[in-house]
Parts: structure tokens; C-alpha cells; sequence
DNA sequence: TGTATATTCAACCAATCGGTTGACCTTTGT
DNA sequence: ACAAAGGTCAACCGATTGGTTGAATATACA
């Protein structure tokens, strides 16, 4: 909940933890369902959503037994401003995003 | 040197990693100089350094006996734009940021 | 030459990380 | 009432992390 840059920059040095984070950007979606993909148990993918709730990136929300997971993306808002302090960064933005985008072909 | 989003984002998430950064904004240092207002020993500060250069986010030159240590900002823009992705998406191609996430597997 | 300075290396340590398994609790459905 | 589904908990495991200390390696200087 109290979401340092600590655990914001930590939860997002797992890639197993960025690609929920990509898959909760379509849509809401239940534990299990996160899971599906993943080669590893329901009950590491559980602790990997409670590094990204505690890092403030995801909520979730308890509706019946299904426990619903939501991007909250604002909490990327203060490491974002961390990083775009350094400097020579004048382009970090979206235009430099479709940049990138195009430079990976 | 193979500066992945996981390596990038590992090496933010250490408050003392974060601070070198933010010494080494003002002016290149020596590694004696970087590790000076730290209470660790200067083996642990060359450890942070390292992860720091393995990361692509510093780089290190080797002058006589005193090893200089740079910024290299540019090292934060892959993950800066990755970050982005998720805080502004008002108006954008979702379609082309997901291949990106894609792209980075 | 000898000595101080700058930095890394090697071995070790406790704590944490990502993962597993099996038991457990709650909610849904028959 | 009973069984299945959705998730978490607790205990454990091996690998990694951030830290230490002391020895080693270069380079500079008197």
C-alpha cells in the first residue's frame, strides 16, 4: 500500500510480474485467471500479486469466492517523475515511445 | 552492458543505488568519492557500482589508479518508456503497445 | 625503493526471493 | 449435505542479495 520507489522499482524487476501487469491493461481479471498462462503454480502468481498490490500497482477487490485484480497504473506516476529527472531525457515521452516502437521494427 | 527492463528496474530498486545516481547527475566521480557519504564499506559501494554498470545505467572508465564512474541517462529510457505505456495511454495505439510489451517478452 | 592510495577479489554471513507442496478456508453449485 | 472451485497460508528449498572483513592488485608519490 505505502508504495515506496522501492517496492514500485522491485515489483517491476520481475517479468513474470510485468506481463500482468500487461495482461491486467486489457481488462480486469480473476486470480485464476492470471495463472492460466503462467508455468508456474496458482500459489506463486498469488505472492506475485501481493508484491504488485503492496507496490500500490494493482488492486484487488474480493466479489463471491473470485478475487477481481485492476491495474492502477498512478502508482508508476512518482517512479516515472523519479526517472525523468535524469536529465537529457527531454524526449521520454510518447513520441519517443512511438519511436521506439518503430525502431523495433 | 545488456541492459534488460530486469536488470534496469533490479538495479532502481536499491535506495542507495538510486542516490549514486542521483551523485553522479552532478559530476563523474571516483568510486572512493561515490562511496564517501555512505556508511557501508567501499567494497559494498564497488558491488552497487557494478550492478549499476552490469545494468547500463553507469559506465566506468579505468584513468591511472582511479576508476571514474558516469551516467549514462540513456540506459532509463527503454523502462521509462515501458512505464509510460501504462500512465498515458489517453490516446494511443493499445494495439501497438501491446506488441511492444510483446516485443520484450 | 618503499609506502600510501584506489579499487577489486574471495570467502563468508544473514536475510530475502521466487518457487514448491499440502493443508486450509470460503463460496458456489447440485 | 456434499463436493468442487477460488485463493491463501505455512513450511520448506535453493539461489541471490547486500553486507562484512582481510588479502591482493595496481598505480602514484616521496
Amino acid at each position: 500500500m505505502a508504495a515506496t520507489l522501492d517496492t514500485v522499482f522491485m515489483a517491476l524487476a520481475d517479468p513474470t510480474r510485468r506481463a500482468i501487469l500487461s495482461m491486467l491493461l486489457e481488462d480486469d481479471m480473476a486470480v485464476t485467471d492470471v495463472a492460466e498462462p503462467f508455468a508456474v503454480s496458482l500459489a506463486a502468481i498469488s505472492k506475485h500479486l501481493t508484491v504488485l498490490a503492496d507496490a500500490g500497482l494493482i488492486s484487488q477487490e474480493k466479489r463471491g469466492r473470485v478475487k477481481w485484480c485492476k491495474l492502477e497504473p498512478d502508482a508508476l506516476r512518482e517512479a516515472s517523475v523519479w526517472m525523468q529527472g535524469f536529465g537529457q531525457m527531454d524526449g521520454v515521452d510518447l513520441d519517443s515511445f512511438e519511436q521506439f516502437l518503430a525502431s523495433e521494427g
